[in-house]
DNA sequence: GATCCTTTATGATCTGGATCATATGTATCC
DNA sequence: GGATACATATGATCCAGATCATAAAGGATC
């Protein structure tokens, strides 16, 4: 796959789960307002639209955001495979029971009302492994906002600016 | 159980899933900055803390808000029966395959930034079902801002109030 | 019935993030 | 190599929602 190439997109019939081999997909969907929300990002190993195994339709459009390639694991591979062999059809359900606590943690995160707390404990999370315009997208601030955060922490001695986009925690 | 009662109480040891008979639970953690934030609100039928069975210790708090009854669920005969039972273990994942789904939609119903719309999308969706105060805090919005986005969608002819308290879609 | 507590409701004020604007750095592509 | 596109970065302004304050309505409890 190479960057912006879309794997599938939103109301298109299920075909099965995906893992990432190389590169990195993006999972997002149009907002009301026409702007782009980020639901989820898949880097090398990762899984994606792993309930779409039990959904006719995909919930969201999926776009190569770094070039690398994928492997599409077949819906009725997956339903069969639950059905003869029971330690993967444990592993898929333990691996949707994280997916959840990790969506509950993203729900808390949104709810830290000051940008820069948010941010923080957004990078505490290790959501900040791309650029600082796709962190914004995924924790609900202007990208602006975004970098006068990151300012503001770094001269809060919180953060480091360790060059240009990039920053660590102190 | 009576309302305000602690069914567990977060970092607690897991002990299982839970099914409301009746009455409500509400599933919440302090932010932050100390606020109460609300993760899930589990009423007659419903289940809650599915995830926990996976899970060494409870993530949130589950209060009581509404007296009645629960089933707690035993964690070693819920794995025991995904072992035993295929047809139980597709079903259980189906249900957490639909909670990844409805922590989607969540996420998105959050990224929404007009407080009028991001109200509306949450009565629309089913949302509100218990007081304003509960429901501001499940949108991450002040109840006071939520107050006034309900009358402004009255106002604009958008939902109607019916009582003190009680609003509906026109 | 009196007291207490929560919810509902709205007014006043303030502030933090959105928005608009501008400029530069960096990567990609023909 | 030059053009194009996007990420980075910050300044200026504005406004929506947070916060603070007040008050009445309803429910529970004694």
């Amino acid at each position: 796959m190479q960057k912006g190439d879309v794997l599938f997109r939103q109301n298109q019939t299920t075909s099965g789960l995906y893992r990432v081999v190389s590169g990195c997909v993006t999972l997002q969907r149009a907002g009301l307002g026409g702007e782009t929300l980020t639901l989820h990002r898949a880097v090398s190993g990762g899984l994606f639209a792993e309930a779409s195994v039990f959904s006719a339709t995909f919930h969201c459009d999926a776009i190569c955001s770094e070039a690398g390639s994928v492997t599409k694991i077949a819906k009725a591979d997956v339903v069969a495979a639950m059905q003869s062999n029971p330690a993967f059809s444990e592993g898929f359900t333990r691996l949707l029971a994280v997916q959840v606590q990790q969506y509950r943690a993203h729900i808390e995160l949104l709810a830290i009302s000051s940008a820069k707390e948010r941010i923080l404990a957004a990078v505490q999370a290790g959501y900040f492994n791309a650029t600082v315009t796709e962190l914004a997208t995924r924790i609900n601030l202007s990208h602006e906002a975004c970098y006068r955060a990151l300012r503001g922490l770094c001269d809060d001695g919180r953060m480091i600016r360790v060059g240009r986009g990039k920053y660590t925690l102190s």
